[in-house]
DNA sequence: AAAAGCCCCTGGATGC
DNA sequence: TGCATCCAGGGGCTTT
């Protein structure tokens, strides 16, 4: 479920309702992909400060150190101010002054890991070999074409590794590539400079894009206050299959790529 | 250094 | 209220 826009719609959802609020509970369910690294008592009594995002972890300030959120593959938060009791996908719970900040995860291939500072080893961990932030002024493109010039790989593979740049998951890195007219099975290296350049500014199109329809809902994605996303609505290639092409109609195809799916339309994309 | 596989886990869709 | 199989938005870790 959730790439850079997913998280960025979540994060969206709840800094104005959560900020400033105090840590009143910490409840766990079922173990997360990784353990929280603190006692949960110990969190009791924090205060949220600010809320963050890199990558597609969405980073909770505290005034004492930060929680790192990641909602995996099938999580998604929610804020409410009275909760239902707590189901078998709920995992998670901050009890706040201002709301209980809920992770539901069926999966549980999502986190929340406690850190003292962004540069402790916990945290650099997860974030220490995260490439660029493809929105805002940080996406630079000589940098990007730099990235790209030593990889040999296919370019899907390269935006889904998120070390040159991050946020661009399964279905973001689909409608990119059809956005850039760019096939996703070319080697890196191989693309052209001003192809790179169409790259660059289609992975910010379509990220921004997806953040103003609120992301995208596949099954089951809703912001932290329960609204879904409208992006699927518009994805050009991913999901379709079989399907004619929006623009030219030929019939788009699926390719697997590191045991995930990949679409394109092979009329629009060239090698 | 880079690339390719392997898992972690649950649930829904599909086929028999 | 079958059962097996495949697939699903991620990514850290291990192995080549």
């Amino acid at each position: 479920m959730p790439e850079l826009p997913e998280v960025e719609v979540t994060r969206l959802s709840i800094v104005d309702r959560i900020s400033g609020a105090q840590i009143r509970a910490v409840s766990l369910g079922k173990p997360l992909r990784w353990p929280l690294q603190t006692d949960p008592k110990s969190l009791v009594g924090l205060h949220v400060v600010a809320v963050r995002r890199r990558g597609k972890y969405l980073l909770l300030d505290l005034d004492k150190g930060l929680l790192l959120i990641h909602l995996g593959m099938s999580g998604s938060l929610s804020l409410v101010t009275r909760p239902p009791p707590a189901g078998k996908h709920d995992h998670f719970d901050l009890d706040t002054t201002q709301g209980v900040l809920r992770l539901s995860d069926p999966r549980r291939f999502g986190a929340v890991v406690f850190a003292h500072s962004e540069q402790d080893p916990v945290a650099q961990r997860l974030l220490g070999g995260l490439g660029m932030e493809p929105l805002g002024g940080d996406f630079d493109l000589r940098l990007f074409q730099q990235g790209l010039a030593r990889r040999k790989g296919p370019i899907k593979q390269l935006l889904l590794a998120g070390d040159v740049v991050v946020g661009v998951g399964n279905i973001y890195a689909s409608e990119v590539l059809f956005l850039a007219g760019i096939r996703p099975t070319v080697a890196a290296l191989r693309i052209s400079r001003p192809r790179v350049a169409r790259l660059h500014q289609a992975i910010r199109d379509v990220l921004a894009r997806a953040v103003e329809k609120g992301g995208s809902t596949l099954r089951d994605f809703s912001n932290a206050q329960g609204e879904e996303g409208h992006f699927q609505l518009e994805a050009m290639v991913y999901g379709r299959a079989g399907q004619p092409c929006k623009v030219c109609g030929t019939t788009v195809r699926t390719v697997r790529q590191g045991q995930r799916s990949t679409f394109f339309c092979p009329q629009c994309q060239k090698p």
